[in-house]
DNA sequence: GCCTTACATAGATAAGTTTCGATATATGCC
DNA sequence: GGCATATATCGAAACTTATCTATGTAAGGC
């Protein structure tokens, strides 16, 4: 890439590097991807959803309560932004609530970050 | 997974439905991935990074401004958000600034995702 | 040296996040 | 029905974020 004006025709407008440029993620769709990171954007959530696809799947809210120094109102947060995020399903079992894994939503935000990734030199 | 109890030589300390949960991740680690996931929190930040990987792995900031309906010093704010988040550098030519994406960083993303999808069922 | 352009920084404000203690809800056991 | 347990919700305090306007800095062209 040069950063010389590649848009000659257009030069009273405004200066252009790279015009070739476009918006592939509309405003709807980079929003839900924010939302999904979002979720993850706290280390106590990474941890989280670390344990709960250690738990085969399924694991209640008080195996993950024990790992942390912190009130059980602040991991049922928590969970609920992981929840909203679209990261993790919850089902309630009796007295207890199973948190899984949502693989879909993985991957994805892996299809996003490969998309990002695949940067031509 | 049965959501009995099942180290019951344990009973009197504390409930626990799965026992042979660890956190994989240490503090210092799950706060530098939480860190990059706020980098990608935001959805405008996540369409500059979408125009960043479509710049030839550079683009300048004026680029970047076109495409939104934001003044100059929040796109500035935007990019160091996600130079400090570790997803892009960013290189001063004369008067432009170049951006282009931390591929390395976007993989290590990619690795943490595919270790918590990879549930056992 | 001076002007223009690109970018960064400072300070303000409005909105959102994290965490807590207190309280509500709902399930299962006796 | 009454109690214990797991989880959710409420309301508040402290902190962080997104955005703006105004201003600073530094490079390049004349």
């Amino acid at each position: 890439m040069s950063l010389v004006m590649t848009n000659t025709q257009d030069q009273s407008e405004s200066y252009v590097c790279n015009p070739n440029l476009q918006l592939r993620l509309g405003t709807v769709e980079s929003e839900q991807f924010a939302l999904a990171f979002k979720a993850l954007s706290n280390p106590i959530r990474v941890q989280i959803l670390d344990l709960i696809s250690q738990g085969g799947g399924q694991i209640c809210g008080c195996d993950i309560e024990r790992h942390f120094d912190l009130t059980q109102p602040t991991i049922s947060h928590h969970l609920k932004v992981l929840r909203d995020g679209g990261l993790i399903t919850s089902e309630p079992r009796g007295v207890w609530v199973t948190h899984r894994i949502n693989m879909g939503m993985l991957t994805t935000l892996q299809g996003l970050l490969m998309l990002v990734n695949n940067t031509k030199s």
